[in-house]
DNA sequence: TCAAAAGTGTTCACCGTACACCCATGG
DNA sequence: CCATGGGTGTACGGTGAACACTTTTGA
C-alpha cells in the first residue's frame, strides 16, 4: 500500500540571506527594512519563500538578484531555522543562505527599492525573528571559511592591494595580523597575479595591484590543496 | 497592509538521518529497507516528516529513536535537500541529520521491526532518491570534523583502547596512521582518563581502557581550544 | 627634506612526521 | 620459549610567529 502523504503537515520555507561587503574599513551587512507586516518598518536580511518548482539554491540567488541585480555570486548554505513560532504568522521553515559580494557591483536603486542599507558587522541592530542568530552562524563559518579556503576574495574588487587584502582578513578574523607574515603566506598559495598597475591613492609611493587568479584556484583545490591563513 | 502568506507554495518538509557506527572493522551506517511505495524494498535512510509543533532538530531525534530507541545521541544538522522532484510524490525539502552512535547500544528489536541493517560504508548500495548524495556529504563533514574535534568518542563504547580509537580515525579518514604519533596527538588534547583496567581480549598483553572525558574536552572548547589529527 | 605607506628577511620555537625496538603474557 | 599485539622516544624538516629597517615620492 501506499503510504498517504496526505496526512502530514505541511509548511512555507523560506531562504534568508546573509549578504557580505566590505569596503575597505569594515565587513558590512546588507539589509532591509521590512515593508509589511509583521515586524514592518524593523530591519530584516532579505529573504523570499520557496517557490513550487525551485530548488533552494536557486531561491536564494533569486533573492540576491532582486535586492541587488547581481548573479554567479559566491553563496553558500548555512543551516535549517525552525522555531515553531519563529514566524508568527505561518510555520516557516527557513534556510539561511550567506553570501559574498564586492559592494561596489550592485545596482543602487534596487537597494532604494526594498529600503536597503549596509551596516558595519559590529552595529548591526536588532533583527526580526531568528535573524541575528543566523548572522552570528553565518559569521562563524565566515571565519572557519577563510582560514582554510581563500573566500575573502569575493569581496574584493577584481583589483586589489595586498593592504586591503590584509584589512579584509583582519576584519573577518577579528585580529590583526603582521604584514610580513601575511604577505608570505598569501604568496605561498601561488593564486594571485601582481600586476604592473599601481594604485595611488592610498601613499605616494603607490603599492601594487594583485588579481585572483581563479584557474589557478580551481587547479589547485582539484589536487586536494588546502588553503590556510 | 499585510503580507498574503496564501500565495505562498507549501511543502512537506522531513527530516532523513544518516546514522553512523563502529564495530572496530569498519564505518558503518544504518539503513531501512523501505516498507512503503513510492520505492517499497529498496533501501534508504530511516527519515520522517517534521510535525506541526516540532523542531527540525526534536523530528530527527524522533526519527532516530524510534529506529534505536537512543536519546541524547551525537547529532548534527548537515544540509537542506531540495531538488524539485526528489520525491516523486510531493514536493518535500528534506533536511538531512548525521548522527553517531554506538554500534552494541540500540535496541535489536526496533531494528527488525524497521527492517533495518548495518552496512559497512564500502559497501553501501544504491539507495533511494537523493540519498547517496546526502551519505557523501556527511562522510564529507565527519572527516572534517574528525581533524578538527574529537568527536570520533560518541561511536566507542563508553572504555575503550587506544587501538580502537586509532582503528576508528584510520576509518573514517581512511588512510592508516602511525601508532606512535597517534598516541602523542591525543595524549596532549588531555581529554582521556587512562583506567587501571586492561582489555585482554586482543592480546596477551592486555591493553589499558580509556575513557573520554567529557568535562574536561568541554571546558577546552569553551577556553576556545581546538583539536587537530 | 620629510611624512606616510609600501615592501622586504631572518631567527627561533614548536609541531608533524618518519622510523624500530623492547615488553608482557598465555599458550 | 615464542608468537602476538602493546607500548614507548628521538631526530629532522617545515611552518607559524615575532620582529625593524629601507624605499619611494608628492607635498
Amino acid at each position: 500500500m501506499d503510504y498517504n502523504y496526505n496526512q502530514e503537515d505541511k509548511a512555507l520555507v523560506a531562504v534568508d540571506c546573509i549578504i557580505f561587503g566590505f569596503d575597505e574599513e569594515d565587513l558590512k551587512l546588507l539589509l532591509i527594512k521590512r515593508g509589511f507586516e509583521p515586524e514592518r518598518g524593523k530591519w530584516s536580511l532579505m529573504g523570499g519563500f520557496l517557490k513550487k518548482n525551485e530548488v533552494l539554491d536557486e531561491a536564494a540567488n533569486r533573492v540576491l538578484y532582486t535586492l541587488t541585480g547581481l548573479n554567479d555570486v559566491y553563496m553558500e548554505q548555512l543551516y535549517g531555522f525552525s522555531k515553531v513560532d519563529r514566524d508568527p504568522v505561518e510555520r516557516t521553515i527557513s534556510v539561511a543562505y550567506y553570501a559574498l559580494i564586492n559592494i561596489n557591483d550592485h545596482n543602487p536603486k534596487l537597494l532604494d527599492q526594498h529600503s536597503a542599507q549596509w551596516f558595519s558587522i559590529s552595529e548591526v541592530p536588532q533583527l526580526i525573528f531568528d535573524h541575528n542568530e543566523m548572522l552570528d552562524r553565518a559569521l562563524k563559518r565566515l571565519r572557519r571559511r577563510t582560514s582554510t579556503n581563500p573566500v575573502g576574495f569575493e569581496l574584493l574588487p577584481k583589483k586589489f592591494t595586498m593592504r586591503q587584502l590584509q584589512k579584509l582578513y583582519e576584519v573577518i578574523l577579528g585580529e590583526e595580523l603582521d604584514k610580513r607574515n601575511f604577505q608570505k603566506k598569501i604568496k605561498q598559495m601561488d593564486v594571485l597575479v601582481k600586476l604592473k598597475e599601481k594604485d595611488m591613492t592610498s601613499s605616494r609611493k603607490g603599492s601594487f595591484l594583485y588579481e585572483f587568479d581563479k584557474e589557478k584556484y580551481q587547479e589547485k583545490v582539484s589536487d586536494g590543496f588546502t588553503f590556510r591563513v
